[in-house]
DNA sequence: CTGTTAGCGCGTTCAG
DNA sequence: CTGAACGCGCTAACAG
């Protein structure tokens, strides 16, 4: 493998100069820099990216934070992030966090003194403390899906999204709803399912229908979760004609409920999500769309602004929720 | 940030006896060495990855070089691949392959002088020459689905697998049975797809079926492309009675023709998978089960073990297929 | 516009 | 068992 000193040699210059063409930096004569340019070529030479980051104090590479990369939703953002990033040489890395030492160990790494150039954090919200290193290690992070005024963020309203699902089955006529999220994430302290959840019971009291306890159910976030509070759901002596779930994965299993009590979705029973996953579309099902893929592409590019940028001003972008009606709701049954 | 010279100098030793402990070689004193690791707490002291990587001549991360990561087989094997490397503590970098100038760009990172600890590499063969390349950079890869001898490789029988979902069909009693695979990909040479076609012919006239010409169509992957395809079968004066796609997303393509025309599935026309994909299962999709997840995992394994042990023993596991039949197939109508 | 020099943080000989 | 000194490949002042 060729070093930056055989490329100097073989142009006959000095290293600098070689770095200096590498990096555009400073002014090069027009012809030496071809001399290198051809030595590069010749030599097929590769700068070595740790023997880069050492003075640079930071890693060529782009990380991206984020819990449960399994998660549909978590997916389709990465997706999103990898393409935004295609065209650049910045490779992704990809750091999962599923417990909360994850979390800790993750925010470190990111604001060492070896910090990649960029980085994108995944609906967790850094502490007072953990922020103020990241300036100070001159990270200029993009957040998901989290409220931190001091860096870009791209988010959602998830408030609003809860009163938009809640809103379309009020619209069919129903006032029977249910609300299945997530249980609130003491770990993680996600916000979402609760904001949506409290946008449901907001809408309802607007439309004049008081919120009932005994429809609203939250537990561990996933698909079986969903199916069994549906159950619980199903069995009461006056049940809902309607559930609003605050994931498309947990609307699953309400529809896998439904299925398995021989109820008829939207006959019987109508359903709305919330994400709008992939999956989504082809069970035909009603959700509040979250436009992740594009959040992820939206993220890639803050990112690289902020790479190019110095200033690393944060932008704050608001993505637009709304409602695609596709065949699990209808009008209640008479 | 803490340096390994602040480390020595609190516990009052030499920065080569810090090393030793953190890389558990060669022999402390089990008194300096406590000393040593409580300086380490006490200033929070984390390596630096860079630094470290200059002298080791790698990088402590895993790199996964993937093309079409955005396909959902692609995906599934990603989270197997992070999954299974969540207990140690290497990064996944994510090397998307989309063009081929990407594939050799990134063949030649894998087999710099900063080659990443260890390395998975999906669907792509590389040359002899590359391969010799990696040998020099004493680079152990792990290849899912390619046919590398001389390194450790997780496979199918995709013939076999062609077979396998023909004969589910020829089993029901279907005899006019088409084929939609993709396209022989002359830019990365993939292989699977002609396999599982040769596997469909095979079974075909075992069964005395000579294969109809007609019945078999090929094009680029997609969802799309399977339901132009399909749309082209139907549109024959004697059209099959049943579709066997090389993978669930044409799979899905072909049910959404069927629909569009009026047929139904599987009363009108069967049809079946290849992968088993997420989606699969909730669309109902009788498929030939890739075990895709599965294979990141198994990947993820073998690359820690290659990490572990420098003797880089190749191991060939191959993975079994099945059919999974759920509700697209059935006996074709009299 | 270009070259010299001194580190970046760590691993690794080689002596003690 | 421990330490001193050198080098990994590159960037960044600082001179010229």
């Amino acid at each position: 493998m060729a070093t930056i000193i055989d490329v100097a040699k073989r142009a006959g210059v000095a290293v600098t100069t070689v770095s200096r063409v590498l990096n555009e930096k400073g002014q090069v004569k027009e012809e030496t820099r071809n001399r290198v340019l051809t030595a590069i070529d010749e030599l097929a030479y590769r700068p070595s990216p740790a023997a880069r980051s050492l003075p640079r104090r930071r890693v060529h590479a782009v990380s991206v934070l984020v819990p449960f990369v399994t998660h549909p939703s978590a997916v389709a953002r990465v997706q999103g992030i990898v393409h935004g990033l295609r065209d650049t040489d910045l490779p992704v890395t990809i750091l999962d966090v599923e417990k909360p030492a994850h979390q800790s160990e993750h925010f470190d790494t990111l604001s060492s003194s070896f910090r990649p150039e960029g980085a994108i954090i995944v609906s967790l919200v850094p502490s007072q403390a953990q922020l103020s290193r990241f300036v100070d290690a001159g990270l200029c992070p993009v957040f998901l899906d989290a409220d931190v005024p001091e860096f870009s963020r791209i988010f959602v309203d998830d408030h609003k999204g809860g009163v938009l699902g809640t809103q379309h089955l009020l619209d069919l006529g129903h006032t029977r709803i249910a609300f299945i999220g997530d249980m609130e994430n003491e770990t993680f302290g996600f916000e979402s399912s609760g904001q949506r959840h409290k946008g449901y019971r907001d809408a309802l009291r607007a439309a004049g229908v008081e919120p009932e306890p005994e429809y609203q159910r939250t537990g561990p976030h996933g698909r079986d979760t969903g199916r069994m509070l549906a159950h619980e759901l199903l069995a009461l002596p006056r049940p809902p004609t309607a559930v609003f779930a605050s994931s498309d994965t947990q609307a699953i299993g309400v529809m896998e409920a439904a299925r398995e009590v021989g109820l008829r979705i939207p006959h019987d029973m109508s359903v709305v999500g919330f994400d709008d996953i992939e999956i989504a579309a082809y069970l035909g099902l009603t959700t509040v769309r979250h436009p992740l893929y594009e959040s992820g592409l939206l993220a890639a590019e803050l990112v690289i602004q902020h790479i190019k940028d110095p200033e690393c001003a944060p932008q704050s972008v608001e993505q637009k929720l709304e409602v695609i009606v596709r065949s699990t709701t209808g009008r209640p049954r008479a």
